[in-house]
DNA sequence: GCATATGTTCAGAAACCGTTCAGGGGCCGA
DNA sequence: TCGGCCCCTGAACGGTTTCTGAACATATGC
């Protein structure tokens, strides 16, 4: 999963992407609202969280804007204390849920986590497909009941796969949601992984469909197709 | 395990402060109605234990606040006699559990590890994980039935992870609830103390996830791997 | 059977983690 | 009040796992 934090103060903005790499996500940091604004519109977010206090363009017009390209990522918007009039504003721009600073890193990885599982449909942290299991709040995996070690990159490639089990995913979109930024595209890791993967929970549970990327199937879901 | 007292007499404060820090809690303390809100608020408390008659904002209030914001950790409230209109009032806001001033600190200190136990889906203050088992109460830990002497940051380290056994934790999350608030979190004290901790449970009980955090294993419960 | 796409293997590099240790602070007993 | 002891902290260093990118192997479709 990849996310963005838009958030001027230099510290925080470092420790909340350290904290959101320990759990496992691609993170990328804007500093002001304009180079926020930008990588939203162009790189694609599972989800976004925003401080509204921002330099160059305030967070909630930041919103607007995406909202108005019809982004449709889940935000999550960071609102100083008492500025009760600017996250009903965040709101109105179309805000998924906010948090009071200063607030607790753990909280605002527990909502993070409740965001994207809305928007993935799903009420729970786990995943089933047959007897494979995925598990991200513990990030563990298991086949048959079994728990199979997988290293945070293998982790995240299955847990984004798992998200959207059954469509064929592109190379080029598991790169972008396992890796933030800054990362060469004219490399095989994919394939790697992808191999790796494979020999810990099966080889066919991930299809290959030549030209176009991968699916992870979906045993309670085939038949038909 | 940390958690946060909201009381207005000093005195009181500070005796309790010192008894949970003593049995091996991280311990925050607040004077008034608005602190106290604050800091459950933005704090990953496991337990509150609240003062119903304070300064600036009242018991009940805070307490229905925090409910209204989704807190969950359980909350102990303190009472004064013959205040039953209170007491109600408080469990009508979502308490856990109260108590009447005066009260002796063994039965607080003993109701609030029932809270915890509770929240942890355990039915008494000890947990086993094979042979080690890790006594709440008496704040040790025994590996075949004899003692092992644990500093008291030692002690909270095993606690929180028994707590959350087999459940993968971030260094990140243990130095919150490890630690009370001020703490750099810009060193590697998570891991010497892990090693510590290693070098006296056995080093295979505490399984490191690399890059996501730790993993307190739970021999009756691996079957598998 | 050729060309292109995908799989596999591997070694160097990077990130991550474990260990050790010295300095400092707090607590206890003298 | 002072000294000693234990524990905590933070830094340095070294070992290990994991990641990356490339080379080579195999599969697929034309």
């Amino acid at each position: 999963m990849r996310i963005l934090i838009v958030e001027d103060d230099a510290d925080l903005a470092r420790q909340l992407k350290s904290a959101f790499k320990d759990a496992g996500y691609a993170v990328d940091v804007a500093k002001d609202g304009e180079e926020g604004h930008f990588l939203g519109d162009t790189e694609p977010y599972d989800a976004v969280i925003l401080d509204l206090g921002l330099p160059l363009i305030d967070g909630v017009s930041v919103l607007q804007k995406w909202r108005a390209d019809g982004k449709k990522f889940p935000v999550l918007i960071l609102t100083a204390r008492d500025q009760w009039s600017e996250k009903v504003a965040g709101f109105d721009a179309g805000a998924d849920d906010y948090l009071t600073k200063p607030f607790h890193v753990e909280e605002l990885m527990a909502r993070l986590r409740a965001l994207l599982r809305r928007a993935a449909g799903h009420t729970t942290d786990t995943i089933e497909l047959g007897d494979l299991m995925v598990d991200n709040r513990a990030a563990r995996a298991f086949v048959d009941g079994m728990a199979i070690k997988l290293t945070s990159h293998e982790f995240r490639l299955l847990s984004y796969m798992a998200a959207h089990k059954g469509r064929v995913i592109s190379r080029t979109e598991l790169v972008e949601h396992i890796y933030d930024q800054d990362f060469d595209r004219d490399s095989n890791t994919i394939e790697v992984f992808v191999g790796r993967l494979r020999k810990k929970i099966g080889t066919e549970r991930i299809e290959t469909v030549r030209g176009l990327g991968y699916r992870l199937l979906d045993p309670d879901m085939e038949s038909s197709d």
